[in-house]
DNA sequence: TATTGTTATACTCTATAACTATA
DNA sequence: TATAGTTATAGAGTATAACAATA
């Protein structure tokens, strides 16, 4: 935990300086520019593990559209949905950041822990996000030992 | 990343509802009652590694205080310094939550790692949590490759 | 002068609930 | 009735800068 804090403490820093993004704003605009085929996703696939309320993504998707990073606009196919769309600046700014965010990748978690450290520590943790992904996220929630002071 | 934040996620949930704690106050506290000999720390010794800011460390320390959990106290040694203390209450919140804080632990990420697996993930981090804390946290900030678009 | 800690302030982000609209 | 998304709102947490006091 405190290695994934420092990391993304220092990973925050870089994004906010170079490009004036959150980390947020920096996952979304990623996977748009770089996982999405066409630039664009519905909110709701765009959200998926990034954000765990609609009013989040709502809040940063906006201020995204704000900025002229993305577009917003109902999709064709099913009217209740919104397709966002990663614009001309919205990529530059991500080609921007991304040699920054990599290098404090690198300097911070992917140089000290080596090649094979890497690998290895891919081997370890894909099990362990397929689980968290898989089991309902109020697990937690249920199980308490001890009652709520409320009461 | 994803399995940090899923992971952090769930805890500050258990945290929450089984004690009214942040995940930082619980980390205070934890540091009181389990790591400091006598159960007290002064401020700053507290603060090392949990908290990015002088003023955070207050406002947590100030919200730990209001709830009777732990006492601050001028240091007899040095009179800028506070002793912060945990309380008969404190100890009691903590092992309030304490087993179910472990079981979330456990399920969440404990378990699907396995027992190995925990140590390899353990020999694996440790050096680069070592390089984090030693390397200043502001290189990243230096090593900026883009102008900030202020200027 | 440097260190310890607080305060004032402003801001970012998150989440819940109520709501609209489409399927 | 369920799904997609927004809005209103409220609260928690953080950080910066200015400050006071001690070393």
């Amino acid at each position: 935990m405190e290695v994934a804090g420092l990391l993304r403490h220092g990973v925050e820093q870089q994004l906010r300086e170079a490009a004036d993004l959150s980390y947020v704003q920096f996952q979304l605009l990623a996977r748009l520019g770089l996982d999405a085929p066409a630039g664009s996703l519905r909110m709701t696939d765009l959200a998926d593990g990034l954000v765990h309320s609609r009013s989040g993504l709502t809040y940063q998707a906006g201020l995204l559209e704000q900025a002229g990073l993305v577009t917003r606009a109902p999709s064709p196919d099913d009217e209740r949905s919104i397709m966002v769309t990663i614009t001309a600046a919205g990529r530059r700014r991500l080609g921007d950041v991304l040699p920054g965010h990599v290098d404090v990748l690198r300097e911070m978690f992917l140089a000290p822990l080596g090649d094979e450290g890497v690998h290895a520590l891919a081997s370890l943790l894909a099990p362990v996000r397929d689980h968290m992904r898989a089991s309902p996220p109020r697990s937690a929630t249920r199980r308490r030992r001890t009652a709520p002071p409320e009461g």
